[in-house]
DNA sequence: TTTGAAATATGACAATTGTCATTTTTGCTT
DNA sequence: AAGCAAAAATGACAATTGTCATATTTCAAA
């Protein structure tokens, strides 16, 4: 399995080398020291897995993976790192790279580059739990383990739309009183204070 | 490595054990037919890995995996399914597994099971691929478009746990006064009317 | 030191909001 | 038709809210 590594420090792509061709498995074709040459380089090398520092002064490790998929999409690009920053997951996870790792376990490193070129994709340590925060789909919420009839869950969705009493009376037909007395009930049975306070209730727990 | 398979289909477990059983780092210790089976047995044998499948008639293998992860927090468990369910996807992440892969890829199964081991998450194939959607996150909000103040900002994240004007005064050291301008502030420029469009505001745009 | 611009505060005001006790209406069931 | 319970409405009330015009304070530049 052919490889090639890119991060701007040379004793790193050094270290990594060495590290990783001892498993007999692996040989490293090309250290770059930036995207820029790493997207020239992978058009001639064409290596099996591209192991990529995210953070480079040139052309970050990102973008080289979208150019680099770009030419090959069936390229396999892992991208190294120091820290946890979701922000670079995230873009990671757009831009179609096949692992997140941490620099710091490169002990295990072999085994992840062999299960990417396998088809896997990576995830280093800690990341994932990262994940659930980010898609933030908690499990569905049941109305009805609080009571909430379908006028006051109505009553519910149209507060989560910013309206104020008057105009969800409209929207519902109903008297402005009525629609007082139905955010009363509904906010005695989920123990909030205001319509503020549903309307995050709302979007953290329900939707 | 010492792993534990769990699948309802014995044909299943006996080949999983073949085909990882070449690895020479590799022995299958245990063999289990339901989640049950695998809570019980976890506990006796406690394997470096456990590969479970998903769907099972006794416990499946989502609870089985919480379940495990409750015994011992450092239990790595990898879940096999056979095709692409957003909704289990879902709750493995949920549920902390270290693993997600397809059955279909078993070639490069034991890779993966080595980089879990070594501490990586690993998923299969085009699964990843699914994850953007699920978190369908909007780009960054960028406060410095709407020309929002640091202490106006700390201001909407308060409204948006649903405090009230006099909370908010408490936390950031203003008068209550103070605060309400400030509100007056951020709903002009963000062209809102209230406190309740703020946060849903907040909850759809920002976060 | 003076000056000026932010930041912070005040007070008055009308509107909205949530609570509660009490009708009125509605739609059943008998 | 009578009776009844749920749904809808009313009205009174205090509290909170947002706006605005106007101080007061702070703090750095001139």
């Amino acid at each position: 399995m052919r490889l090639m590594i890119v991060d701007d420090d040379p004793l790193v792509t050094q270290s990594l080398k060495i590290i990783l061709e001892q498993d007999p498995d692996i040989t490293v074709d090309k250290l770059c020291q930036s995207g820029r040459e790493a997207i020239e380089a992978y058009r001639e090398i064409k290596p099996d897995v591209v192991l990529s520092d995210i953070r480079m002064e040139d052309t970050d490790g990102l973008t080289a993976t979208e150019e680099i998929l770009k030419l090959d999409p069936d390229a396999k690009v892992i991208l190294l790192t120091t820290f946890l920053d979701d922000e670079y997951i995230n873009r990671a996870l757009k831009v179609g790279a096949h692992g997140y790792v941490l620099k710091q376990d490169c002990a295990s490193l072999s085994d992840s580059v062999k299960a990417v070129y396998g088809g896997q994709t990576v995830f280093g340590g800690k990341i994932v739990e990262r994940l659930p925060n980010l898609m933030n789909r908690t499990e569905k919420f049941k109305w009805e383990d609080y009571d909430i009839t379908p006028k006051e869950r109505e009553l519910v969705e149209l507060v989560a739309e910013g309206l104020s009493n008057k105009e969800i009376a409209n929207k519902m037909f109903l008297g402005e009183g009525t629609v007082r007395n139905l955010m009363s009930s509904v906010l005695s049975k989920l123990d909030l204070r205001d319509r503020t306070q549903l309307a995050c209730f709302y979007y953290q727990r329900i939707v």
